[in-house]
DNA sequence: CGTAAACGTGACTGTAGTAG
DNA sequence: CTACTACAGTCACGTTTACG
């Protein structure tokens, strides 16, 4: 910037003004700033703009890893988004450690972004002193000892809705996940509720707990043990995609799929060409939406000069069938 | 249109105190 | 007296912006 002041011989304040387009400028001071940054091949040094502005441009995401297509439609979306917007993001995946979710928030808040969007895998973070000048919004899950806002899925809502239209409701299979993670916890609840609403007496031995960090061999092996020592199934209800991929395949390995008299509904996102039985009903999650909602959320609180607590906002699912 | 202060941090300088 | 440590203060980096 100097050598350019210098170039065209005007002060290094005017050709701030020339690259920002900001204040007065005569047309003929402009020309003579705009030819010494095209001869001199001037290019704006980011690092000091942020250190005078301190605002970096940059938001800072956290997810899991990008393991599946959910997770990927997450951060494509929020890079879209941002983009359009003007901000670069920077991603960190954690691989659900506990201990990488806290470096890469000391990373992030280090590196003075604007914002932070936060996929937690536990609501167990502890330890991470978040400056409250980085706005932080959290994906799908809370964290027990931080106040940020959250956008989820309605999982409870969705699992009415899956469980209502069921024609034999009172001798179900529950597949769910780790009940110490929270979504899975809310799932469970979900169905409990839709069970109590529809007047069916909760049995909690019908609810099977599986562990999807098996390998998918075990889970099968599993289900398959589960549904064919169980009398009676009247079908099958998975809280996660893993689950319920898995059942749809065992159901299909013992024939249940073509029994009329069996169903099968659960949370996924499965293709429409996967599903070759009309009954098999799926709450599909979206990834896009929650990070449009999530992106648009923490835009607001970057934004805002004094910091509204936002509330949490959920995200409603899809029906397939 | 120019001037000067300010942003956050690391490098450098100067000073005081301590140990041998 | 010298060599060293600990600490405080100052400056530089490139840029923006209030003010003259």
């Amino acid at each position: 910037m100097k050598d350019v002041a210098k170039a065209a011989g005007v002060s290094i304040g005017t050709v701030s003004k020339v690259i920002n387009k900001s204040g007065n400028v005569s047309p003929k001071i402009r020309e003579r700033v705009l030819l010494a940054i095209s001869l001199l091949n001037y290019k704006p040094n980011g690092i000091a703009r942020s250190l005078k502005n301190s605002k970096t441009n940059i938001i800072g995401v956290i997810l899991p890893g990008l393991y599946d297509i959910y997770l990927m439609k997450i951060l494509n979306n929020i890079e879209k988004i941002a983009s359009a917007k003007g901000y670069k993001i920077i991603y960190c995946s954690t691989n659900g450690e506990l201990a990488k979710e806290i470096k890469s928030l000391q990373w992030l808040i280090e590196k003075r972004v604007d914002g932070i969007l936060f996929y937690p895998t536990s609501e167990e973070l502890t330890d991470v002193e978040i400056p409250p000048s980085i706005p932080v919004v959290l994906i799908e899950r809370e964290l027990k000892n931080y106040k940020f806002p959250t956008i989820m899925h309605e999982h409870v809502e969705a699992c009415r809705q899956l469980i209502e239209p069921l024609t034999q409701k009172q001798s179900l299979l529950f597949f769910h996940g780790s009940q110490n993670d929270s979504v899975e916890r809310s799932k469970i609840t979900g169905f409990f509720k839709a069970l109590e609403h529809l007047g069916i007496e909760k049995e909690s031995d019908c609810f099977k707990e599986v562990n999807v960090k098996h390998d998918r061999t075990f889970i099968a092996d599993y289900i398959k043990q589960t549904i064919s020592s169980t009398p009676k199934v009247s079908g099958v209800v998975a809280t996660n995609p893993i689950l319920l991929s898995e059942s749809i395949k065992v159901s299909e390995e013992l024939g249940l799929v073509d029994q009329t008299d069996f169903e099968i509904c659960g949370f996924g996102d499965i293709d429409p060409f996967e599903i070759r039985r009309n009954k098999i009903r799926i709450a599909k999650e979206q990834p896009n939406e929650l990070a449009r909602v999530a992106l648009s959320s923490l835009l607001d609180q970057m934004n805002k000069s004094c910091k509204v607590v936002s509330k949490n906002l959920y995200v409603t699912h899809t029906f397939q069938n």
